[in-house]
DNA sequence: TCCATAATTCGAGTATAGTCGAATTAAGTT
DNA sequence: AACTTAATTCGACTATACTCGAATTATGGA
């Protein structure tokens, strides 16, 4: 990824509204959840929620497939993986090792 | 990590002239930069950056060492792994074995 | 002590971001 | 076609963020 990109990711993610809705549809998984379900869950306007979702689907965290008249939101987990191979690049310059113990955080309970 | 000190770590890298210190820090490595070399090395004021670094250190995301009449800054790469390991969350929500792509993904050449 | 250098703090100006109400578009229903 | 519901777009307002020049604090040297 390159650093706009991933500028681009990290200032769509530095934000409360935006941070609870994309950690909501990554929780949702692969079933994602229609907008007007995110903006109940978060207690959040529809027009506002609606602002917020295009700039994270402009940032490439989440995409959309439309849905009788819903339109349904998911989180997109490439654009997520290649944020973190970009925070991590270059991470063990001047020290061999040292990020390690960073990627070792790093599980999931699946 | 608890979710507003994710987003203060988020909005603190998801600005530009503070996503360049923080990558030229973990680039640096153990050694750090001091405010000068960074502000020469990036381009930006003194004042600009010293603003900038409050906020990163604020975050969590730097340290900061006093040597002589220069003050050496460092990644805090603690903070780091509290943020990689909270984006990372509940992320096999609904599809057991989602994140293993995304945990692929992060390796580093060291 | 006086001066020079490194970095920060302060205050102001400008730009950007976030939210809102109202209007609009899109899809389904009767 | 007329109506309802879901979501988005529009325009305006407010708040926040960013940067800057000037002044200040802190350290080291003459």
């Amino acid at each position: 990824m390159e650093k706009n990109r991933a500028l681009e990711a990290l200032s769509a993610l530095g934000q409360d509204t935006r941070l609870d809705v994309f950690r909501l549809l990554v929780r949702a998984g692969p079933e994602g959840k229609a907008a007007g379900e995110i903006a109940e869950a978060l207690g959040v306007r529809p027009n506002t929620l609606s602002s917020n979702l295009n700039i994270l689907a402009v940032a490439g965290l989440v995409r959309s497939a439309r849905e009788g008249r819903s339109i349904r939101y998911f989180a997109n987990m490439e654009t997520m993986r290649g944020l973190l191979g970009f925070l991590m690049e270059d991470c063990c310059g001047g020290e061999p090792g040292a990020c390690q113990p960073v990627l070792d955080q790093i599980t999931c309970n699946c």
